[in-house]
This record gives C-alpha cells, sequence and structure tokens, in this order.
DNA sequence: GTCTATATACCGATAGAC
DNA sequence: GTCTATCGGTATATAGAC
C-alpha cells in the first residue's frame, strides 16, 4: 500500500508546516505584533516559502483565528481545573481574585496571541462595532456571575453587561499596555484590581 | 505695499487648506478610523491635492498630533471650568463622579481624535512600551490625586499609577468599543462606573 | 505539498510646472 | 502654496514547475 503510506507522510509533513507557522507567527507577534508581522515573516521563520502559507490558511487573519482556539483552550482547561458554577459570589474577596488572577495569567501567559487579538480588534473599522461584540463576548462568563447577583437582590453598581465590560476593559488594556517584566508583579496588579473592585476607592 | 497684501493673502489660504485637511481628517478618522483613512482620502475629502498635504504636516501621524492639541485644549478647558486643587477628594462620590464625567464627554465630544490616538497606540510596536508611557501620562493627574490620599494616611487597593492606570483603561477602552448611539446613555456609563470604583462590588 | 517567480495593487512621498 | 504626474518601495496573493 505504497499509496496510502505516501498519503500519510504528506499529511504529517504539511502537519508539520501548519505547526511551524502558527509557532512562528506566534513568536512574531509577540515580538513585534499582528500588524507589523508579514506573511513573509511568519513563512521565512518558519523556514517555508511564501506559498506554502496560503495552502494552509486563506490570509493572515485566518491564522489568527486558529490561534484564538488555542487561548480559548487554555482558558477553558485553567477554568475547568476550579469550581466554577454560576453562582460565584464575586462579592466575596477569594472568588473575585481567583477569576482576575485565571484571567490575567491566561493573557500573560499567551501575551502574543493577547496582543494580535487586541490589535485586530482595535485596526477593525470602529463602526462595524466589533470591538463592542468582542468585549461583551469575551465577559460574558462575568456578566452571568453578576446577574446572578442581582438575582439575589444585591445591589449592583450598574448594568450587568456594562460592569462587566468595564472590568475587561481594565484588565485587557492593562495587559496590552503593561510591558512584560515591567514595574509589577502579576501579583501586584491582581491584589491591587480585586481590592479596586472589591470595594472600590472608598473600601 | 502690493508685495505685503500677497504674502498674507498666501497666509490666509495656507491657513484654510490646514483647516481643511483637519477638518476632513478628523470626520474621516471619525468615520473609517484612522489606520483605514490613507493621506490620499484626507486630501480628496478637503478638495486639495496630494502634494498639497506635505506642505503643511510632514506625515499622517504630525497631523493626528495636531488635532490631539485640540482635544487637550477641550480638556485643559473643562478642568478649568471646575475646581481641580490636586487634594480631590476621590473618595467623595461627587467629586469622584465630575472627573470621570469630565473624562467621558471629552472623550466622546472627540471621539474621532479619541479613536485615532487609540489605535495610532495599539498599531505601534508593543515593545516599543509607548502604550503603557501613553496611559501613565494620560492617568497622570487622577495618580497625583491618588498620591495625595495615601499621604493622607487613607488606605488604596494598590499603587497610585497601576490605580490611575487601570481606572483609565477601563474608561478609553469602554468608549472606544461602545458604539455611539449604543445602548448605555452617557449618564449610566458614568453613574456605573462612579459606583464600581467609588465602592466597588461589595459596596 | 512545497517551491520560485511574479503579477497586481496600493500607498507614501517627491519633482517640477504654475 | 497648490497643482499634476510619477517614482519607488512594499505587501498580498497566485501561477506553474517539481
Amino acid at each position: 500500500m505504497a499509496r496510502g503510506k505516501d498519503e500519510g507522510v504528506r499529511k504529517v509533513k504539511a502537519a508539520q508546516t501548519r505547526a511551524a507557522l502558527l509557532d512562528a507567527a506566534r513568536t512574531l507577534f509577540g515580538e513585534r505584533g499582528y500588524l507589523n508581522t508579514k506573511v513573509t515573516d511568519i513563512t521565512s521563520a518558519a523556514g517555508r516559502a511564501t506559498g506554502s502559507f496560503y495552502e494552509h490558511f486563506a490570509d493572515k487573519q485566518e491564522l489568527l483565528q486558529a490561534l484564538l482556539g488555542d487561548l480559548e483552550d487554555a482558558a477553558d482547561e485553567r477554568l475547568a481545573a476550579v469550581e466554577h458554577p454560576k453562582d460565584h459570589d464575586l462579592t466575596d474577596r477569594a472568588q473575585l481574585r481567583e477569576h482576575l488572577a485565571i484571567a490575567w495569567s491566561v493573557m500573560r501567559e499567551h501575551r502574543a496571541i493577547q496582543v494580535a487579538l487586541f490589535q485586530s480588534m482595535v485596526a477593525d473599522d470602529p463602526a462595524s462595532g466589533r470591538a463592542w461584540r468582542d468585549m461583551t463576548g469575551q465577559t460574558g462568563m462575568l456578566r452571568e456571575h453578576l446577574e446572578w447577583l442581582r438575582e439575589q437582590g444585591r445591589p449592583l453598581p450598574g448594568e450587568p453587561e456594562l460592569i462587566a465590560a468595564g472590568m475587561g476593559a481594565m484588565l485587557a488594556l492593562t495587559s496590552y499596555a503593561l510591558p512584560p517584566g515591567g514595574p509589577y508583579s502579576d501579583e501586584q496588579v491582581v491584589d491591587a484590581f480585586t481590592d479596586l473592585l472589591l470595594k472600590g476607592l472608598a473600601g
């Protein structure tokens, strides 16, 4: 069955190329960002030819979608490792801190992807509404927890969707802007935002 | 003095062209964003030739700097209209709300410029550190108020610079993402963020 | 599937006439 | 100062050989 074997070999090689492209893209996105990374940068870093890229991805955006899958998998894995019922009480310091810590560490450990997604989102036509859609989508779980709190009769500062988006904005933009190895440790950031969001400035 | 008169006329025409370019750019930045607006888009919208652009600005970035001046003037004007000593007490609801309301309304009234600045910041090389520099710079006043609070022995959630940047991130990214005429009114946003930042989720 | 080579398109920026 | 015309550089995507 030489034919079957050849097909298998070809498949493996293709998978290797695809993986090499994803890996190179991830490194470059982290170094110079998504917008400043050209398709030819990715292929040459991966040791492949330009034309090969389009055998695996329609364009740079589609490659980013594949990387996004990795990010979501990582987040799901982290969330699965802890209890996360809908009735999490975000007014409990430990529970709020855990949420923020998970979100923050996922963003930091996959900073290249987060940077790329952020740049891709902001580069889009602002009138398209994509930014708001992305933000509310990514903070959906937070919103559910807040809605649960509201159903318990607890007073909230505002609409759950808006509060969740605001919290997400704080984390995401701070993570984007704060240089790795910068002046603040991960613990400092998570603790500061936990206390700010838990009790506010007057707490 | 025909010569002097000619020079005066030329000066006026030049100022008109410059103003037309700035005006067209502002409109286009609001409609399709900074990154998707080309220099030729600006000149044709202003009814001028491509070459004229470079008589007034070295490039698109320099034009944006000129627009930034307008934004800062607007912010200074708004701040001058109210009392704003360094010892503002941000743990007082009315004072915190006023700060947030001014920041929010300036961003919304000059949304085109804010969008452009945001896109310009995010499009830069993430490793350049510009994003963090911009954010700490734009929240410098907030940081000073927080430092004053700390000197009074009031407990803060974390380092003033970090807290100020986090608050600024929440406002800036929410303003960027939230579509004009969207689901939330300006009052709703300001009230929600005021209460969230003042007393937090547990307040 | 991967490669080399290239078509295509676009944009920033400038030269030179008026 | 403003215009028309254009050069030069660059990025995307494809064609065709292997």
